[in-house]
DNA sequence: TTATTGTCAACAAAATGAGTTGAGAATATT
DNA sequence: AATATTCTCAACTCATTTTGTTGACAATAA
């Protein structure tokens, strides 16, 4: 039972920059890293890149010098960045629609009144749990890739 | 720490069609919905509204009858019907990345091998997480809209 | 036969996403 | 100083997706 294509909800360049993180992440403590080697090593177009690198580092989140032997490297440890802050701070919030988002939260354009809203109820929880989970992962995390799959059950 | 503005992981499609099967589960038993009701009460634009249920009438999960007193019913009862199932029925997937769908799976473009992607990994387990937290709501399920928000924590 | 109501393909405008261009600023080396 | 290296960042382009609308048609009931 199923019907439209799936587009993903993470954008490529959320995507990019968790990649980026965590390619941080591995040399953490090891001084700064070239955008050069990151875009290699991680399959990133290198102007992309440059324009996620700085967002990060507007944000604080990771630190960069300039000039020869630049590059960036985490502003935190590992540690104390989870997947949940970078999913917030790449698209604003982790919540499946703006009203359900506390931080960024926004009236759904065409929708009832939120106090009658038994979507955004559901989504409330949703995120609350969403958030929870996602916030239990952090950069420093030994992550075992999975084998691509054996064609079975459901989404 | 933010930045990116929020869209919103649901379409506002998909919103409408989550508000549309919530309008038909409160009238199930009770014969043929119009569409201009729907509309009308769930504040969807009617011609948008008639893409939205032929394609959910195609997909099998509500049924319909044109002519006077003709409309939409849900084929189903409520209770066999989850808001996972909507969610996947209109955009494919579950899952934050594609590549971590099983049903609508397809390789990330522009990542790493599969089987060397730490995001996958993670992504794995963030869909079986939300699966079945979103297969445990259902539309015949009595959910309490929650009153608009007194500024507070983060998202 | 007429009014009503759903069906559906085609079209259009707007928003979003992905990525590039190119001029500049900071740093280190010579 | 001059030069090479590396990050900064606003502006721009191009393709795709999203959000609808139009309008002709099909089925049903009175």
């Amino acid at each position: 039972m199923t019907s439209g294509i799936d587009t993903g909800v993470l954008s490529q360049k959320t995507r990019y920059a968790i990649r980026a993180m965590q390619h941080l992440a591995d040399r953490y403590g090891q001084g700064p890293v070239h955008l050069q080697e990151i875009s290699d090593k991680q399959n990133i177009p290198a102007k992309f890149l440059t324009v996620i690198l700085s967002e990060l580092s507007r944000l604080g989140i990771v630190e960069s010098q300039r000039g020869k032997d630049g590059g960036y490297w985490l502003a935190l440890s590992p540690i104390d960045i989870s997947y949940g802050d970078l999913i917030r701070v790449m698209r604003g919030s982790l919540a499946l629609v703006p009203c359900a988002s506390r931080f960024a939260h926004e009236k759904c354009k065409n929708c009832l009144e939120e106090g009658d809203c038994r979507t955004r109820a559901l989504m409330l929880e949703v995120r609350d749990r969403t958030a929870e989970l996602l916030d239990g992962f952090r950069l420093s995390d030994p992550i075992s890739p999975v084998p691509a799959f054996a064609a079975d059950e459901q989404d």
